[in-house]
DNA sequence: CAGCATACGGAGCTAAGATTCCGTTTGTCA
DNA sequence: TGACAAACGGAATCTTAGCTCCGTATGCTG
């Protein structure tokens, strides 16, 4: 299971049952008397590195200075699933594919995560109308450099590009004052 | 072939050459009168499309305000892939996966963008260090929202936190005279 | 119309990969 | 040690989807 983990980083879901049972030592019939059919097992994986998340956030939500506060989930979110392809795709397509049991984790990293947002945007450091949803969008585009461009842009440089671009737009006097 | 296409937008590679087949009114055999292999019929079709992209850069590039062609590249190559499944993965894998002859539309593409880049650089208007590199970067981002959000987050969104990210980081007096 | 060529259709072949099933091994208890 | 149970291994099965092949239809020429 956990040797499952290392041939879902490198292939993802493409990761086949042979490799994995043999990988792991065992033969197929023991990975399928754990796990009833392949999709049964790579959730099983998924959610258990999707848990990292809110961890990942909820340490983040120490950090005083809001912004930093912020930009440390976006990017150690991020290095979480570097190197990993399967929960890259896990983390781009957290919403469209329904993986069970996932659901409560979701809830709680939204959860710390609109609270840190809330934080910044209270600072005056975020764009006031930034939410969750667009942090799953941002996280997710940040991860689609790592996915489909693997040793070609910089995700780095992709997350600076972003963090500068939710930042709140410039406002002249006469903008505040209205 | 122009079923084929609508096939591949919904589906992308997942298209079944059965269902082209029978989508386009014809036997199977006689697609592969046309097209060798299915990955060939798919490179035909991409190839296609993606010479809309250096067209879309081309019109743009007579937009007088360097900004606005830079914005206007990047919305309307948005806008091309947007609701086509297929040609999202195709411009959002375009440098892992080696289309076959999709090179030159490629390199004129990136002739074309780079004049534009270099246009908004001079002016101020965008980070001085944004390069092509991270037009692409930027553009799988944007597109895997559609991708991976359908129905949810605004790609439109994205777009605009994107291109308030690449403008040039606001600098104090101190720092520009130095 | 006969003969030939070209293009078509789609049943069937093949490969790949998930899943099942049963003979075998391992472990436990008396 | 013998009997039973639990867990294992992996060959065989099933399914899907790309691709091949050959009998048939269409069309052209004399």
């Amino acid at each position: 299971m956990s040797s499952g983990r290392e041939l879902f980083a490198r292939d993802g879901p493409e990761a086949q049952m042979d490799e994995i049972a043999a990988r792991a030592g065992v033969g197929i019939g023991t990975v399928y008397r754990h796990f009833p059919t392949k999709e049964a097992l790579l959730t099983a994986m998924v959610r258990d590195r999707f848990q990292e998340f809110a961890e990942i956030a909820t340490l983040a939500e120490d950090t005083i200075d809001p912004r930093h506060a912020l930009e440390t989930v976006m990017r150690r979110s991020a290095e979480a699933v570097e190197g990993d392809v399967g929960f890259q795709l896990a983390m781009m397509g957290s919403n469209q594919l329904e993986w069970e049991g996932i659901e409560e984790q979701k809830a709680v990293l939204a959860a710390v995560v609109t609270r840190i947002i809330r934080r910044a945007v209270d600072a005056g450091v975020v764009s006031d109308d930034f939410t969750f949803e667009d942090f799953g969008m941002v996280m997710c585009g940040i991860t689609s450099t790592m996915y489909y461009k693997p040793g070609g842009a910089d995700w780095r440089r992709h997350l600076a590009i972003t963090v500068h671009g939710i930042r709140p737009p410039v406002r002249d006097v006469e903008q505040e004052s209205a």
